[in-house]
DNA sequence: CTTGACTCCGTACCATACTACGTGTATTAT
DNA sequence: ATAATACACGTAGTATGGTACGGAGTCAAG
């Protein structure tokens, strides 16, 4: 089980060390054990926890959204459907955000087409194909 | 063909007129026609756009990165390749968000399922088994 | 036992993406 | 026609998510 100082742990991570304490802050990331000399000592289980942090940002999920998502968690002090139901929400975020890029993916894909068949297209930009105004994107009421 | 002011198209979009004007600022969106009033006048395409970046923001797509998914297209000024590898840079870039939501998903129904049937589990945040630290998610080296 | 790299902490600064404010003109509802 | 909205513009302020700085303590190598 191997154990690193702050600054082994963002390089492994590859963010700022100041990050990390900055996540600490936040409670994105639980208080550490010390040494005798106060340097912070960080595990596995914090390494894939900055992981997970970094990943879901780049998802777009906000600190705040990321701090939730850790939240949500079986124990015996919370009521299984409460858990259940901002899960279900969370899943139901998710799920739209899967959809919404694969319609940016289809596009992408059939950019590329146009390119490997040489027909030189429209002026229109075609990214904008991936809305329909009236089917088109996640309208209105989520959680964000 | 529908034509908006600025405050219209704001709210048909929901956001800030504020927002309109600084999308403006920074050529995420076109300069628009004026009334002889100076008022902006905004058509289909522009609430299109803008309801593009939305869904892209929240994505996770930076402004800057929005800028570039509209400058994908194929015209007769710039040469096709060029267009390709930045387009398929960019549906790799998608792919590996689709794949990370994906096993977000998964995780997020195994908690769910946990519920359902009553297993009362670990104190282990559960989140964080999406992680394995040997296959996770996208390491390094993308654009952003 | 000193030198260089790492860590501590608090605070200050930075970029991105808005959002609000103030002053003036235009439009619209009564 | 006049008051309430809406818009124009420039500029300033805010929230989020870091990043940098400075002075002091710690550690490992030579």
């Amino acid at each position: 089980m191997s154990e690193y100082f702050v600054g082994q742990l963002a390089n492994q991570v590859g963010i700022n060390v100041e990050t990390v304490r900055y996540y600490e802050r936040l409670k994105l990331l639980p208080k550490p054990k010390r040494k005798e000399s106060r340097y912070r000592i960080y595990s596995e289980t914090d390494l894939r926890r900055l992981l997970f942090i970094k990943c879901a940002k780049e998802l777009g999920f906000t600190l705040k959204e990321i701090k939730e998502l850790f939240a949500l968690r079986i124990d015996s002090e919370a009521k299984c459907g409460d858990v259940k139901h901002l899960t279900e929400h969370k899943l139901n975020d998710v799920d739209n955000r899967i959809r919404d890029l694969k319609k940016i993916r289809s596009v992408l894909v059939k950019l590329i087409d146009q390119c490997v068949n040489e027909e030189v297209s429209s002026d229109e930009c075609p990214i904008l194909e991936v809305i329909d105004p009236k089917i088109s994107f996640t309208k209105g009421g989520d959680t964000r």
